[in-house]
DNA sequence: CCTTGACCTGAACTCAGGTTTAGGTGTTAT
DNA sequence: ATAACACCTAAACCTGAGTTCAGGTCAAGG
């Protein structure tokens, strides 16, 4: 069992981050003693998912339930799968369009490597987007069209 | 060249944000028209610029700090090449990440396929951490440990 | 003419996700 | 025994990124 200070240095999140995702109900069950908070194994798990949640771009109020289904038992299974698949074809949607991203800021690298090396932009815009390298092309073109 | 609603419709953002982007100065020396803004070639590759600083991570007073250098010209390019490359870094730490975010999904999903086919978690909560199957530890051991 | 629709402005409002503050309790080193 | 810590609460505050509102301009169509 974890005090809270102990938890918020393993997950390298402030004290008052717990205590505002208790206050939220992302704990349901916490044990305490004399008032104290007590984190078990359950409760890092929950703050792993919690993160995991919060990553793929659920609220708060959304984890909260998820939190409750947990403690509903087997009936929310379907509910609680339903959510995680849901979040995975987020994360999923959310890695390519990180990459098209990381394409732009590719190009955008090598865009100004160019410039900084001729002294002006002229040569290396006049490239686009049908004589840039190879590479730099593909990057280009992830970015931009569709 | 466009109005703000045919942007506003080519990026499907609505009008209120394009003005409050012009308004953090994040398209400088946009035309006007008797008061009327002008989105030229320059603001529609300034919105992707902003899409992308955006999805990497970056503040709006940054990006406007991108564009101001943009209107300086060449003596800034070692700062426009430095702010990429580090939001290049950015990214790629976040998909690493973003990454690990998926495999907990994915385990998670695995996790409640199991629980609903056999009526409860038992089972499966036995088989962790070393009797998952192959991938699926794979993926939990990518989601949990360092 | 006069109404409709797209544009404009500045200022106030919203919302999520925390953080800070003020005031208090309880245990442990000096 | 008293100071220093780590903990507690409720409530106010903060920030970033927009959104909404109130009031106004202007061009085109019926």
């Amino acid at each position: 069992m974890y005090t809270i200070g102990q938890v918020a240095e393993l997950f390298h999140l402030p004290v008052s981050t717990l205590r505002y995702y208790d206050k939220q109900g992302l704990f349901p069950g916490m044990a305490r003693t004399s008032g104290i908070r007590r984190f078990g194994e359950g409760e890092l798990e929950a703050l792993r998912v919690i993160e995991c949640l919060k990553k793929s771009g659920l609220e708060i109020r959304d984890i909260r339930q998820f939190m409750d289904w947990c403690t509903e038992g087997a009936a929310t299974y379907p509910q609680r799968l339903e959510l995680f698949q849901r979040q995975r074809a987020n994360v999923e949607e959310e890695l390519v369009r990180l990459n098209k991203v990381l394409d732009m800021l590719k190009f955008k690298c090598w865009y100004y490597e160019q410039a900084m090396a001729d002294g002006g932009e002229e040569r290396v815009k006049s490239m686009i987007p049908h004589q840039l390298p190879e590479e730099i092309q593909a990057s280009y073109q992830n970015a931009h069209g569709e």
